[in-house]
RNA sequence: GGGUAGGUGGCAGAGCGGUCAAUUGCAUUAGACUGUAAAUCUAACGCCUUCGGGCUUCGGGGGUUCGAAUCCCUCCCUACCCA
């Protein structure tokens, strides 16, 4: 994998740049939809490519649970598994240590609403209940966790994420990283930091063993994971230890704030404190944001790619993203209303179903609806990036 | 004409003397969703409320009882069976 920048903007930290695979190249900033479980749902590898698409992003804990690393690789690698020609990223698992654990336990997502309820559990209380939820252990050495499709114990590491990705063959790996909950404190916030460092050497050294056996995954990059949460002093600290390391790109996650003010707030100013730290030549992915409104200002504040569900979760719920924001599909407003979902847009959606159609499916049930807000928000998310390249090109951003 | 089983909130369907304004599901309405435990989740869903509570409901009418959706009488209606 080659980085390599094409322009940067003399008005903010922007930039233009390739990301050369051996999948085709990746024309940054991009934005990746996410298919989890090699599947972005409701589409086909050929829908995603016709929308415009040149990246993925699919998910090691998934993929390693059901179907197994051992069968895609059998099958090819997951290129060929899912028929995707394009750039695939891995995400590591990493998202799933919190998610499947302090996520279930703290009844939080990583963006939370201020929620008194989730900020007044204590974990003196309910004991019992939350022994039993709890489907995940972490350890210096690695996670033990509980499969959240049937329960078995299974354990990840650093070295076993990375052998995993490189099962599944993806162009970019991610780091295998500690994801804090929004609720943890600082000293919290400060130990998943270090066992996130500690666990990054472990990710490049596993990464070179394997390339050191002349396996043909040599081409496939690795992103280090900057953590640190919403303190000022850990997001340095860990720019300034994940940057010096030999990564070929550089991943930012974890939680900006306890609430969902504070991180909108935050992740700009955050933003800020890391990015004099990593170095300018290698590629910046903000791990999982994805309101249009945080990928604009995160692209100037100097972010070359984005992941994120939202567009086509929210999809499948009925929402459809468009030039006027976000419109309710299944609201009884749209059951006779001839437009469609946004006048201004070219997707097939548009040029072919008007909302009271669309709304009909939702209220029906039909899985078709969900389909055609998916292929719309993806649209809409490609063209939207695609527009601030054309600005950063053309000296507006 | 005779027999049997029934009639409960928009629908389906629990409840069968007090803890019942009535379990549950669907439908409806509103809200949420940011490295996907997500075609998911949360809430509201008789009327009024100063959120303590108040008022009118379980086919209609009458009765028994301190108390009835629940028991009795009667009428109306529905389904099935026999003539």
């Amino acid at each position: 994998m080659q980085f390599k920048i094409l322009k940067s903007s003399k008005k903010s930290l922007a930039r233009l740049g390739v990301i050369k695979t051996s999948h085709g190249e990746m024309l940054t900033p991009a934005f990746f939809p996410v298919a989890t479980q090699a599947c972005l749902k409701t589409l086909t590898s050929q829908d995603i490519q016709q929308i415009g698409f040149q990246g993925i992003l699919a998910n090691t804990y998934h993929l390693h649970l059901r179907p197994g690393e051992k069968i895609i690789k059998k099958m090819g690698g997951l290129h060929k598994f899912m028929n995707w020609q394009g750039v695939i990223a891995t995400d590591s698992g990493g998202f799933q240590v919190f998610s499947l654990g302090k996520g279930i336990e703290h009844k939080v997502g990583k963006i939370p609403k201020i929620s008194p309820k989730a900020r007044s559990i204590k974990p003196s209380l309910n004991f019992d209940d939350r022994e039993n939820k709890k489907m995940v252990k972490i350890t210096e050495d690695g996670v033990y966790f509980r499969s959240h499709l049937d329960g078995t114990k299974h354990f990840l590491s650093p070295e076993k994420s990375i052998k995993i990705q490189q099962d599944l063959g993806s162009d970019i790996m991610f780091a295998f990283d500690e994801c804090n909950s929004p609720l943890d404190d600082f000293e919290q916030t400060k130990k998943a930091m270090e066992r996130t460092h500690y666990w990054a050497e472990r990710c490049i050294a596993a990464k070179l063993k394997i390339k050191n056996e002349k396996l043909k995954n040599k081409g496939q990059g690795l992103f280090g994971i900057v953590q640190g949460g919403k303190y000022k002093s850990l997001r340095m600290q860990s720019a300034k230890f994940i940057g010096a390391q030999n990564f070929d790109g550089f991943g930012i996650g974890g939680v900006f704030g306890e609430s969902y003010g504070d991180s909108k707030k935050n992740l700009i100013k955050a933003l800020n404190w890391i990015m004099p730290f990593l170095p300018e030549q290698k590629p910046r992915h903000l791990l999982g944001i994805g309101h249009l409104d945080d990928i604009a200002a995160a692209i100037k504040a100097g972010i070359d790619l984005f992941d994120c569900v939202h567009p086509t979760r929210v999809g499948r719920h009925g929402i459809a993203i468009t030039s006027q924001g976000e419109l309710n599909l299944n609201k009884p407003l749209f059951t006779a209303d001839k437009k469609p979902l946004d006048p201004k847009c070219s997707c097939p959606t548009c040029q072919n179903y008007s909302r009271a159609y669309i709304c009909h499916l939702f209220r029906a049930g039909e899985i078709t609806a969900m389909r055609l807000l998916t292929y719309h928000n993806l649209w809409f998310f490609r063209q939207f990036v695609d527009n601030i390249r054309t600005g950063i090109k053309n000296n507006k951003i």
